[in-house]
DNA sequence: GCCAATCTGTTCGGTAACGAACACAGCGCT
DNA sequence: AGCGCTGTGTTCGTTACCGAACAGATTGGC
C-alpha cells in the first residue's frame, strides 16, 4: 500500500520529532518526486529548498578541479538535505544530486527557517544530525585516502543498500566511478571481484545485494564507524 | 612587546565579536600555553575545554585504522577548537593535537555553553565558523584524493605559514608524513623538490618559507578555496 | 530483425604511491 | 673526542591506480 500522502515516519529524522512539532512541520512540506541525476543544489548557490528523503536518496559530492568529482556523503531517509541552513549560512558546501529516485518531502528555505524558530526540538535534532554529517565528512576523507577501491565500493554499496530499502538498485559503473573518484575501469574490476565472490550481482546498471554480511566483511570499518556515529549521536531509533 | 595578559584580538574570531560579548567571554577565559604535540581532544572523548589559539595552532586529525592518520583541518588564530559543541554534542569527531606551540585562550565546556546562551552574536559567529570547517573537511577529502604529495605539501605549508605568523616553524618530515597521510620518504622527496626550487628551506625540522607567491603557485587550488570560503562566510575581517 | 546506444570487460604502457632497509649527517651529551 | 639520537637522503622491488583505447554484450527503438 502506497498512500497518496506519503508516510512522514518514512523519514527517520521526522520520526524522531515530538508529535506536535512534527505535524507543524509536515503541514508546510510538500511531497516531491525526485528524478534520477536531478541536481538539487550547487555549491555556492543559495539553498532554495530542503529535502527529507523518503525512498529517494541523494549524493553529496565535491569537485576538486573540473573533472575530479568525489562523493563525500549520502543522504537517505535517515537524514536530510540542507541541514547546513541551521548554521545561518545560505549556501551549500557541496553538490547534491539525486542518486536514487523516489519521493521526498520538500520545504522552502524560508519556511524551514521559520519552523526552526518555532521548534527547539527540531533545532536540537538537526544540530545533532549535522554533527553526524561532520563525522561522515571526516571519515570520508580518511577512507578515500587509505582504502582501496574494492573495499570502498563495498562500503558504498552497503550505504546505498540501507537507503534504497531494497536489495536492488540502479547504478552503472560509470556513475560509481564518479562517486568513488576513480576510473570506470577500476569500478568494473572491483565490482566483478565482488560478484565472483557472490556478494553482489549486477547487469547493465542493476545491482543486487546477494550477501549482506559478506559485503560487510568485504568493506572497510568506515561503514560501521559511520553507522555507529549516527546511532551514538541520535539514539537508537 | 608581549603583554602578560594576551591580546584577545590576536584571535580573529574573538576580534569579530561585539565589544560587550567579547569582554564577557574573555572574563571567563584563561590563558593557556600549549606545548608541541600535546593532545587536547580524542575522538569519542567528551570535550572538556575549548581553545581560541593566539599564536599556537592545532591539527585536527582522523585515523582510519590504527596507523593510518590524516589531518583534516588546521586551527589557528583564525578559528577555535571545540566549535562542534554548539551542535549540542559532547564529543569530538577528531583528534586534536598541538602543531605549533604558543598561547591560546582556554574555556571550560560548561562555561562555553553558558556564554553561548548569553550571546546570540557568539552563536551566530561560531555557527558560521562551523560552516567554514565543514567546507574545509569537504575540500580536504577531495584534495587528499586527487592531488599529489608535492602540491598537498605546498598547501600545508601555506596553511601553516598563515597560522604560525612567522616565516619559520618547526616540523619534521616524519610529522608532515602523518599529517598528509603518506610515507616520510614521500615528504622528503616533495620537500626537497620545493627546496631545490627555492620556495622553502629546511634543516632538521626547521622550515622557512622563502617564496610565498611561488609556494602558492606550487600548491593546489584547495588552499585558495579554503581561504575563500572563510572570507565569504565570515567577512573580510 | 536490425541499428544504435549503453554498459561491461580487457588490454596497453606509465606513474605515484607503497614497505622496508640502509647510509649519512648534524647535534647534544658525557 | 666519542657516542647515540634524531632528522634527512637514497635505494630496492612491488602495487594500485592512471589515461587511452578497443572489443564484446545487452537493450531499446524503429
Amino acid at each position: 500500500m502506497r498512500p497518496a500522502q506519503p508516510d512522514p515516519a518514512a523519514n527517520q529524522l521526522l520520526a524522531r520529532l515530538p508529535r506536535k512539532d512534527q505535524q507543524r512541520l509536515l503541514a508546510e512540506c510538500e511531497p516531491a518526486s525526485l528524478a534520477f541525476a536531478e541536481i538539487l543544489v550547487e555549491p555556492g548557490e543559495p539553498i532554495r529548498d530542503v529535502y527529507f528523503p523518503l525512498q529517494s536518496f541523494i549524493s553529496l559530492t565535491t569537485s576538486a578541479d573540473q573533472h575530479n568529482i568525489l562523493e563525500v556523503a549520502l543522504v537517505g531517509n535517515e537524514g536530510m538535505l540542507g541541514a547546513s541552513l541551521i548554521l545561518g549560512v545560505d549556501a551549500s558546501p557541496y553538490h547534491a544530486l539525486v542518486q536514487g529516485e523516489g519521493m521526498a518531502l520538500r520545504l522552502g528555505a524560508v519556511q524551514f527557517r521559520r519552523q526552526l524558530d518555532l521548534s527547539t526540538a527540531l533545532q536540537r535534532l538537526l544540530k545533532r544530525y549535522l554533527f553526524v554529517v561532520m563525522c561522515q565528512l571526516t571519515q570520508a576523507a580518511a577512507c578515500t585516502r587509505f582504502h582501496v577501491v574494492e573495499t570502498r565500493l563495498a562500503r558504498w554499496l552497503l550505504m546505498t543498500h540501507d537507503r534504497a530499502q531494497s536489495d536492488r538498485f540502479h547504478v552503472t559503473h560509470e556513475f560509481l566511478a564518479y562517486m568513488l573518484g576513480v576510473r570506470r575501469v577500476g569500478v568494473t574490476k572491483a565490482a566483478s571481484a565482488l560478484q565472483s565472490r557472490h556478494l553482489i550481482a549486477y547487469s547493465r546498471g542493476d545491482i543486487t545485494v546477494l550477501d549482506r554480511p559478506g559485503l560487510e566483511a568485504a568493506s572497510c570499518a568506515c561503514y560501521q564507524a559511520d553507522a555507529a556515529a549516527y546511532t551514538r549521536t541520535l539514539g537508537k531509533r
